[in-house]
DNA sequence: TTGTAAGCGTTATCAC
DNA sequence: GTGATAACGCTTACAA
């Protein structure tokens, strides 16, 4: 198949590969609209389709926008990924997926290799607290991420009120009665980390609840190593979990240790991702607003004035009652 | 930033771009220690980042792969997902992940944008059962499809031996002594799909074993739906699954009627997903092996040979016996 | 061994 | 309203 190049359509419309160029653009100079139909004719008829490469190389925007994240395994990430390509295609823009498989080197591989492809812009879910982000602010790559940042860090950010999140968690299996409540919290001490916790005291003040602080790595095995040895300990009545991996790994710890959810323990997670509906059981859980999230990013990560003054939003979540939690008994 | 070009590094290393370019591509002419040496020094001084853009307008080559997976939420497509990006990263290509997100419409889109992208090869997961690949036959660009395909198709094909997967699986519940085994099946009528099905049908043979013939689409929830109907009216012994997420799916279900794995009902998936360590109760599977499945689908779709003429391989997978087929009582 | 220059297929600026 | 033509930054004959 000889590629088809805008000179042999403007040779077949008797024209100059210029007007087939502002055909296909609309612009920026007008067409007469009889040269118009004879160009689209003639491109119909050859099957030309614009080189992107080229379009890239001159134009100076590859219509491609990156996605890096920490674990495509993660069907919460997964999910995110699907929402921006829908996103994204909207306006005709390629998603590029970048997979840190949980791995930092990993990660800043992807993001060479993203502003090595010149994309237009770049959604960021870090495995890091304080992502390197110079890189990108080198190229003038426009950068949001979803999860908060350290003060004065130089992209823009779009999360859910984690605090408040995790406050509206706790304060319901507090509602429930129960009296000893872990918090299972991510690896890290990182900024979203600590609004986590914040949010879990801030629902335990003032109650005599007694508190227990895990940690576990965002994978469902990890959480549920950890878990196992905690219930195995000190079994407190309910955890809250700040993912919906971990919450699955804790409801798996349970089940292996012979203790029934809820009866034994209660369980909460975060994400609300499509799996928490089938869970064994159905998991409690807080929903973050995916498609939202996906097509603000996107929104953000375009608009001309975020480019250089970095934006914070808050988006709303939505509490998930089901039945780990204690609530809808089966 | 002011992007540095490779007339920038010449000047500075006092010769020419061309020069530049042999440098950096190691070919295809040499060029004296010394040269080389300034070369690299200017280049490290300036930052300089060959343009990939442009090397790929006038190489021919995006250093590119496409991947079409129907639904990126599995994690089975995911951890495919994960070990192609190893397997290309490690000749430096990118991966350019698309979920074609269970939507036949979406993945025609994927085609199209993977052609225009000029990607340098696919790797194909396809929703049909008879994908159309002339977009790739006409761009010359190889294909290879992690799935049986049916005869005469212009792609190359790379999986384990469906049938006898599924007689492994079949046979091995029969050897637990169930005599009421049910196949939940892919939603469509496709080669794979007729592959499971024999193998079922040869480990049934010469067995008195009632069957039953279920089938729902590849997702945990669907999956849950079927499964609840099913088993509230004919309860079979034991289910054997064609994924694992319709495996998860029947857990599902029977948990929620009140039936216990395996117990009550028997269940085998096939994949061998990292959650099915950790499923409630744990999963016994047929473990793909991935990653072979990845780096090989590299090394076809690269061999020069493979190009012009398809080639079919069958890899090895491995039979994983945890709880939920009734061995290793907890 | 190195430099010159002609592409690669667009976009966009200028004249006409 | 349209047609030459110069970029865009690189690769790679071809010359020197």
């Amino acid at each position: 198949m000889p590629m088809v190049t805008a000179r042999d359509v403007a040779r077949l419309a008797k024209t100059s590969n210029a007007v087939v160029s502002y055909v296909f653009n609309n612009g920026p100079r007008n067409v007469a609209p009889a040269t118009r139909e004879r160009v689209l004719a003639a491109a119909a008829e050859l099957g030309y389709r614009p080189n992107m490469l080229a379009r890239a190389l001159s134009a100076g925007s590859t219509r491609s926008i990156g996605l890096i994240v920490p674990d495509i395994c993660n069907p919460f990430f997964a999910e995110t990924a699907r929402a921006l390509e829908d996103a994204a295609g909207e306006i005709d823009h390629l998603l590029l997926i970048c997979d840190a498989a949980l791995s930092p080197v990993q990660e800043a591989r992807h993001v060479r290799s993203l502003v090595d492809r010149q994309v237009d812009a770049v959604v960021y879910v870090s495995l890091q607290d304080d992502p390197d982000l110079s890189l990108f602010t080198e190229s003038r790559i426009p950068v949001v991420a979803l999860h908060p940042l350290p003060e004065g860090a130089a992209a823009s950010t779009l999360t859910i009120d984690y605090t408040a999140a995790a406050r509206a968690a706790t304060r319901h299996l507090i509602e429930h009665g129960y009296r000893e409540i872990a918090i299972l919290n991510g690896p890290t001490d990182s900024v979203g980390a600590r609004q986590h916790e914040r949010g879990y005291e801030q629902a335990l003040a003032g109650h005599a609840v007694t508190a227990h602080h895990w940690s576990s790595p965002t994978s469902r095995y990890a959480a549920s190593q950890v878990a196992a040895e905690e219930l195995a300990a000190h079994p407190p009545r309910a955890v809250y979990c700040v993912t919906d991996e971990q919450a699955f790994g804790v409801l798996h710890a349970a089940h292996s240790l012979g203790l029934r959810v809820p009866a034994d323990v209660a369980v909460v997670g975060l994400d609300g991702t499509a799996n928490s509906r089938v869970s064994i059981p159905p998991l409690t859980t807080v929903q973050q607003p995916t498609q939202a999230l996906a097509s603000r990013a996107i929104d953000i990560v375009r608009d001309p004035d975020a480019r250089d003054t970095p934006v914070h939003e808050l988006l709303d979540f939505t509490f998930v009652a089901r039945q780990s939690c204690g609530c809808h008994e089966a």
